[in-house]
RNA sequence: GGAGGGGUGACGGAGCGGCCGAACGUGCCGGUCUUGAAAACCGGAGAUGGGGUAACCCAUCCGCGAGUUCAAAUCUCGCCCCCUCCGCCA
């Protein structure tokens, strides 16, 4: 969300900028309560100064002894016309920052416009696709042939939507997590975090998921608590409301989180495996850079997604989201989509995007620059995160890439020493 | 869950209802001194909002929110968080 000020006085270039991506923001409400808000706020201030001046010269009346009376019935009455105008004061920014917190974040100028995913772009595309000789097999088949994936007592003990993993599969699972943390971790100079898997409201509106998305999120009935829909929640909020000192920057953090989402309108899609799951797990990057260097640093954050991909042979593409495809917060995403062999299409394993100064807007994370004698002001910090990588995704990749003819799964070479040297999964 | 204690600036820690954005100490920044550094001494420094081309002016901020009062860091109430003890518990 933009600063009050800013928004007010560049709500012309705002709305312009974001073209169809504004569409259902309240623009003229907007403007209205902007306008209503500066009024009001010199009013307040304009009575409050004159208090201030009243009440020390009843302070000084009192001390020479002489009656102050009538000046003290006067502020009394301006005390008054003080409340009911910090009411109204009260009353408008709450409209204004509830319209504000709706307006997305302005795409970066190098992201292809367009109206949906049709118009991402390619830019590029590595590994190889495997050949067979006779149609690869859903993962779910895979899985439930090796005895490893348990969907029906899933949706007994959960529903629609969850799954059950066992044996080599569960082992599978943890030693995807523990490489991914490990290669972040020792490899790409992230710090390892393990935050709450449930948080408050002030931190959903910190990222960005509240107000707009709550329907997407699952909430605790009794304590305004939701469960987190990504690490990035947690993660990012870590720093809300701090000021960093700018040579600690840049901040990087990785962390393992399972992930609750409602999947509301995506009924019909994805029903069968686990591609999309009420719960699933990942390994989530998280970077709080300088505003001169966050793109330098969406680069870096990406290459460190795709390196776990071509460390496990698993070919993949990436691509850029036009305007039309990006997500509310983001300026710029690159989505990371990997192979799978018996949809014969790539699909999303990660989503790294820069979110520039949006979610510490929100979430109220600065920096303040050292170096200059002079610059101490402070300024907001950009922040970044992406999939390193969707776990359970990772998985669905490795049994359809890797499935053999036999219907065994061979286990690509970096996981085995996290699989006590297991090298293939077989029918138990 | 029960009983008690506490939340003040980067940190520690004061603060009779008025002259308190807040003593003092540490840390930080600049300067003097020094070949350099340390020490010592001098000086400076917060955030948010409103106005102004600017210098600057104004308002707000002592966990959060209400209230009492001409006036609240200071009094009252509610909430949140932290600590100690008891209970329960992985």
């Amino acid at each position: 969300m933009y600063d009050l000020k800013y928004l007010r006085e560049n709500l012309d270039h705002i709305r312009t900028s974001l073209g169809r991506r504004g569409n259902d923001v309240p623009w003229t409400d907007i403007q209205k309560l902007s306008e209503e808000r500066r009024a009001v706020t010199t009013q307040v201030e304009q009575f409050r100064y004159e208090l201030n001046k009243g009440s020390e010269e009843v302070a000084r009346l009192r001390r020479a002894k002489e009656p102050a009376e009538e000046a003290m019935v006067a502020m009394k009455q301006l005390g008054d016309r003080i409340k009911d105008a910090e009411g109204a004061l009260r009353k408008v920014e709450e409209a204004l920052t509830n319209s504000a917190l709706r307006i997305p974040n302005l795409p970066h100028a190098s992201v292809p416009v367009g109206a949906d995913a049709s118009e991402n772009v390619e830019i590029r595309r590595l590994g190889t696709v495997p050949a067979f000789s006779s149609p690869p097999k859903p993962h779910w088949e895979v899985g439930d042939n090796l005895g490893i994936l348990d969907f029906d007592r899933a949706a007994k003990i959960a529903g629609a939507r969850f799954s059950v993993m066992t044996g080599a599969g569960a082992r599978l699972e943890r030693a995807l997590i523990n490489y991914m943390l490990d290669q972040h971790t020792t490899q790409h100079g992230y710090r390892e975090v393990i935050p709450p898997f449930m948080v408050n409201r002030s931190s959903m509106t910190g990222t960005g998921q509240l107000p707009k998305f709550e329907e997407d999120l699952f909430r605790m009935k009794d304590e305004d608590y939701f469960l987190i829909p990504t690490a990035e929640v947690p993660v990012t909020n870590l720093h809300r409301e701090e000021i960093l000192s700018g040579d600690c920057l840049p901040l990087r953090y990785t962390a393992y989180t399972p992930c609750f989402r409602r999947e509301a309108g995506s009924y019909g899609k994805d029903t069968r495996g686990l591609i999309r799951l009420h719960q699933f797990n990942k390994v989530e990057l998280v970077a709080f850079t300088t505003p001169d260097r966050s793109y330098e640093e969406l680069e870096r954050l990406t290459g460190h997604a795709e390196s776990i991909l071509q460390r496990l042979n698993l070919p993949y593409r990436v691509i850029t989201l036009c305007t039309g495809d990006m997500g509310f917060s983001a300026a710029k995403t690159y989505d990371i989509e990997v192979w799978l062999p018996s949809q014969q299409q790539y699909r999303e394993i990660s989503s790294c995007s820069n979110f520039e100064s949006f979610q510490a807007r929100r979430a109220s994370i600065k920096y303040r620059p050292t170096g200059g004698k002079k610059e101490t002001k402070t300024d907001f910090v950009h922040t970044l995160n992406g999939s390193g990588l969707a776990v359970g995704r990772t998985l669905v990749a490795i049994l359809e890439n890797f499935q053999q003819p036999d219907g065994s799964v061979e286990i690509p070479p970096v996981l085995r020493p996290y699989m006590g040297g297991l090298e293939r999964i077989e029918n138990e």
